[in-house]
DNA sequence: TAGACCCAATCC
DNA sequence: GATTGGGTCTAC
C-alpha cells in the first residue's frame, strides 16, 4: 500500500500543508502527479508531494495519525508534471515568497495540467493522423491504388482527413501497404517567416556584446535610450547561444503591446520558437508547453508566467523593459519574474540580461553597487534627435484655452499645426472613462462599488458606472440612490472625455481611442495600432498602453494631457512611474526624418519627475529620486513586505491584525519598521474584510525567519487568511 | 474553499 | 412547526 502526502487545490494559508491519503491499487504512484481525492465531502484535485510505501493497514494508520485516512479516488497523471529543475524551483520560490505551494503550481502549469478541479475539463492533446507508405510493391494493386501510393511517396505522408474513405483505400490499409501514423498537433499557428539576416551591428552594440561575453557575472542591466538598438542585442545574443546549443528565455511585458518583439524573433528564428502569453487559448498554451518540455524549441518568447517554462538547457534569460510592473504578480503567488529569472539562471549556469531605457530604481541601484553588471547604449541608432518638449503650467489660467479647461493654448495650437501638416498626434491621459466620479449635489453621496467600496468611474460610451478595481458595473440611472435627487455632478476626466473634446474642438480630426475599455477584445489592440500607423486617423488618444514601444513614423506631436495623474497616486513609486510614462510617451514623437514635439500639461511644472522626463534625462532623475527614497526609507534603501489579513468577521480580522503587529514589533525590534494595522485602499473584497500591515526592513534573512515564525503561529487560523507579499508594488 | 451543522429569527 | 439565513467549524 502507498501512503501519499497530498497538497489540496485550495491556495489558502490555513490549508497550506500536506494531507494524507492511501492508494491500494496496483499502479505505482509517482510524486509530482495529480490525484482526485475526497476532501471534506467534495471531490477535488490534489498534488502528490511524497509517496511512502507501507505494510501497515488502514486501521493501523488511523490509529497512528488520529484521523480517518481515505483512499484516493483516481490517479490523474501517469508522469510527473514538473521536471527536476522546476520541482526544486517550486521549493525555492514557495519558501522565498512564503506562499502556498499549490498557488505556485497553479501559476507554473498551463490550464490543462493545473492541479485544480476545473482543469479536468481543460483541453487535452490534439492529434493529426497521417498515412505513410509501408510497402510500395505495386503488384496486385489497382491503378487507383498505385496512384495513391505514389502520391503519398511523393509527399512523404498525407493527412488522413484529406483522403477518401473509399474501399480501395481501406483495402490498402488492410493489406499493410499504407499505415496510419498519429502525431501531436500544434494548435498555435505561427507564421513561417523567411529568415532575415541580421543587420550590421554598430560599434556601441558590438562593445556591449563584447563586454557581456567577456564577463562571468550573473545579471546584466542594459540601459539604453529608446531607439538605441537594444532589440538587436537580444537577437544577436540569442543567435550566439543557439549556436552553442543553449536555449533562450525572452520575456516581454505584454504581448499585445509588444508585437514587434515577437515579429523580430520570428523573422530571425521562426522554426525554434515557442510563444507563451495570456491570450493563447488553453489548448494552444498546452501545446506550446509540451513542445518546450520536449526540448523542441530553443527560444521561448513570453510574458511573466513564461518564466516557469520547462525550457531545458537555458543559456540566457532576457527581460525587456525590465522596469515594467507587469513582471510583478500582484495576486497570489506574489512573485517577480526578475527574481525567478535569477534563481533559474543560477541553476543552469546561465546569464540574466535586463534591458530598459528607464530602469527600475532597484535594478539601477544594484547596478551602481556592482551587484548587476551595467551596460550602456547611449546613442540613438540613426542619431535621431530627441523631441523638443514644452511644459505647460496648468495652474496659470492664462495658459488655459478659453473654450476648454482641458487644453492649454500651446497644446491646442500644436494640434492645429500638426493636423494642418497632415501629421499625426498622440494624446496621453492615464485614466480611462469619461469622468472619475459621480456625486449627488443634494446629499453628497458618491457612487461607490458595492464590492470594493471605492468610487466608480462614469463611462459615457455605454452610460455605465464601472469599478476600476473589480469588474463591477451598473447603469447610471440619473438619480441618487439615497435621497432620490437627480442633481448629479460628474468630476474629473478620462480618455472618453478627451475624445469628445477633440471632436468638439477639431471637428475635422479623425480620432482613435485605445484603452482597456476600447480594447476589451484584445485582438483589437493591434488593429487600432495598425489603423493609426496606416494613417486612418490623425489623433490617437489613450492610456499608458499607447506609450509602449510602438513605432509611428508620422507622429510629430505627443501631448500629455495631465501629467499629474500618476504623480498623485499614493505610492512611493509614483514619481518613478510618472517619469517612465512621460519619458516613454515623449519617445513616440518624431522618428525618421521629422522633428518631434511634445507638450506636457501639469499642475506641478517644476516637479523633478516632469522636468527630467521632459529632458529624457534618466541619470539625473535616478540621482534625485534616490535622494528621496533615502530620505523616506523606501526601496532601494529598504525592502518592503506587505501583509494582508482577510476574513469574514471584521472584528476578528482587526483583532488579529493588532496581534500580528505586536508580534512583529516584538520580534523585529529596531530591525524593522512596522506600519499598521491599516485599512487598504480597497477595504472589502467578495464578502471579506481586509486589513494590512507594511514593514520596511534591511535584513532579508532576519525578516524571512520572522515571517516564517509569524506564518507558523498565525497562518493556520480558520478565521482569516494571511497573505504575505514580498517586495509589493501596489501596497 | 465550501459543505455541514447549529441556532435564532421569521413566516404561515 | 417549518423554513430560512447567518455564523462557525473543519477537512487526511
Amino acid at each position: 500500500m502507498q501512503l501519499l502526502e497530498v497538497l489540496i487545490e485550495y491556495a489558502q494559508s490555513s490549508l497550506n500543508r500536506p494531507f494524507s491519503y492511501v492508494y491500494q491499487g496496483d499502479k505505482i504512484i509517482i510524486k509530482g502527479t495529480r490525484v482526485l481525492i475526497t476532501f471534506n465531502n467534495r471531490d477535488i484535485v490534489g498534488y502528490v508531494l511524497n509517496v511512502i510505501d507501507t505494510n501497515k493497514t488502514i486501521a493501523q494508520l488511523n490509529e497512528e495519525m488520529g484521523f480517518e485516512i481515505q483512499e484516493i479516488k483516481k490517479l490523474i497523471d501517469e508522469s510527473p508534471l514538473l521536471n527536476e529543475e522546476l520541482f526544486s524551483l517550486l521549493d525555492e520560490v514557495s519558501s522565498y515568497y512564503l506562499a502556498p505551494k499549490i498557488s505556485f503550481l497553479q501559476a507554473m502549469l498551463p490550464p490543462s495540467l493545473s492541479p485544480r478541479k476545473s482543469a479536468l475539463k481543460a483541453p487535452g492533446i490534439a492529434f493529426d493522423y497521417y498515412y505513410e507508405v509501408a510497402n510500395d510493391d505495386e503488384s496486385n494493386l489497382t491503378n487507383k491504388q498505385i496512384e495513391l501510393i505514389r502520391l503519398i511517396k511523393n509527399e512523404g505522408r498525407i493527412l488522413k482527413r484529406n483522403v477518401s474513405k473509399a474501399k480501395y483505400v481501406m483495402n490498402l490499409l488492410d493489406k499493410g501497404h499504407i499505415v496510419e501514423v498519429k502525431e501531436e498537433k500544434r494548435r498555435l499557428k505561427i507564421p513561417n517567416y523567411k529568415y532575415e539576416a541580421p543587420p550590421a551591428l554598430s560599434d556601441d552594440q558590438k562593445s556591449v556584446i563584447n563586454e557581456f561575453n567577456g564577463s562571468k557575472d550573473l545579471v546584466y542591466l542594459l540601459e539604453g535610450v529608446t531607439g538605441s538598438g537594444k532589440t538587436e542585442i537580444y537577437l544577436a545574443l540569442s543567435e550566439q547561444y543557439l549556436k552553442q546549443g543553449k536555449s533562450v528565455l525572452m520575456l516581454v511585458p505584454e504581448i499585445s503591446l509588444t508585437p514587434m518583439m515577437v515579429e523580430y524573433f520570428l523573422h530571425r528564428f521562426s522554426t525554434h520558437i515557442a510563444i507563451l502569453h495570456s491570450e493563447l487559448t488553453p489548448a494552444e498554451r498546452y501545446d506550446e508547453y509540451r513542445k518546450i518540455a520536449r526540448g523542441e524549441c530553443q527560444i521561448v518568447v513570453g510574458v511573466r508566467s513564461a518564466i516557469f517554462a520547462p525550457l531545458p538547457n537555458i543559456g540566457l534569460i532576457v527581460l525587456d523593459e525590465e522596469h515594467t510592473e507587469t513582471y510583478k504578480q500582484d495576486t497570489l503567488p506574489f512573485y517577480h519574474a526578475r527574481d525567478i529569472a535569477i534563481m533559474r539562471a543560477k541553476y543552469h549556469g546561465a546569464k540574466v540580461l535586463l534591458g530598459s531605457a528607464t530602469p527600475s530604481l532597484e535594478s539601477r541601484a544594484r547596478g551602481s553597487k556592482k551587484v548587476y553588471h551595467m551596460l550602456y547604449l547611449n546613442k540613438r541608432i540613426n542619431n535621431q534627435k530627441l523631441p523638443t518638449t514644452k511644459i505647460v503650467n496648468m495652474r496659470d489660467y492664462k495658459n488655459i484655452d478659453r473654450d476648454s479647461y482641458i487644453f492649454s493654448h500651446a497644446l491646442r495650437e500644436a494640434m492645429h499645426q500638426t493636423l494642418a501638416k497632415n501629421e499625426q498626434a498622440i494624446l496621453l491621459i492615464n485614466r480611462r472613462g469619461f469622468s472619475t466620479n459621480v456625486t449627488c449635489r443634494s446629499c453628497g453621496y458618491v457612487f461607490t462599488c458595492p464590492t470594493c467600496k471605492i468610487a466608480m468611474t462614469y463611462h459615457k460610451t455605454d452610460n455605465m458606472l464601472k469599478c476600476h478595481h473589480c469588474d463591477y458595473v451598473e447603469p447610471l440611472t440619473g438619480s441618487c440612490p439615497t435621497c432620490g435627487s437627480s442633481y448629479l455632478i460628474k468630476t474629473g476626466f478620462g480618455t472618453e472625455k478627451i475624445e469628445e473634446e477633440i471632436e468638439r474642438l477639431f471637428p475635422s480630426a479623425k480620432t482613435l481611442r485605445l484603452d482597456s475599455d476600447s480594447a476589451k477584445n484584445k485582438n483589437k489592440i493591434p488593429l487600432v495600432i495598425e489603423a493609426f500607423r496606416n494613417k486612418e486617423a490623425n489623433v490617437l488618444i489613450g492610456t499608458q498602453m499607447i506609450a509602449k514601444g510602438h513605432d509611428f513614423p508620422d507622429v510629430t506631436l505627443v501631448g500629455i494631457v495631465l501629467a499629474d495623474i500618476g504623480l498623485s497616486m499614493p505610492s512611493f513609486r509614483s514619481s518613478e512611474r510618472a517619469f517612465q510614462l512621460i519619458t516613454q510617451a515623449i519617445g513616440r514623437s518624431g522618428r525618421k526624418d521629422k522633428p518631434g514635439y511634445a507638450i506636457i500639461q501639469t499642475y506641478q511644472p517644476s516637479h523633478y519627475a516632469i522636468t527630467f522626463a521632459a529632458r529624457q534625462d534618466y541619470e539625473q532623475f535616478y540621482r534625485k529620486e534616490m535622494e528621496m527614497r533615502k530620505l523616506q526609507f523606501y526601496p532601494p534603501y529598504a525592502f518592503l513586505v506587505g501583509i494582508t489579513i482577510k476574513g469574514k468577521n471584521e472584528k476578528k480580522v482587526i483583532e488579529s491584525t493588532y496581534q500580528i503587529v505586536d508580534y512583529l514589533n516584538e520580534h523585529l525590534q529596531e530591525n524593522g519598521l512596522v506600519l499598521g494595522p491599516a485599512t487598504p485602499y480597497v477595504p472589502y473584497e467578495r464578502g471579506l474584510f481586509l486589513r494590512s500591515i507594511q514593514i520596511k526592513y534591511t535584513n532579508r534573512e532576519l525578516m524571512q525567519s520572522v515571517l516564517q515564525n509569524m506564518q507558523q503561529l498565525y497562518g493556520y487560523s480558520s478565521h482569516f487568511d494571511l497573505l504575505i507579499n514580498i517586495d509589493p508594488y501596489n501596497f
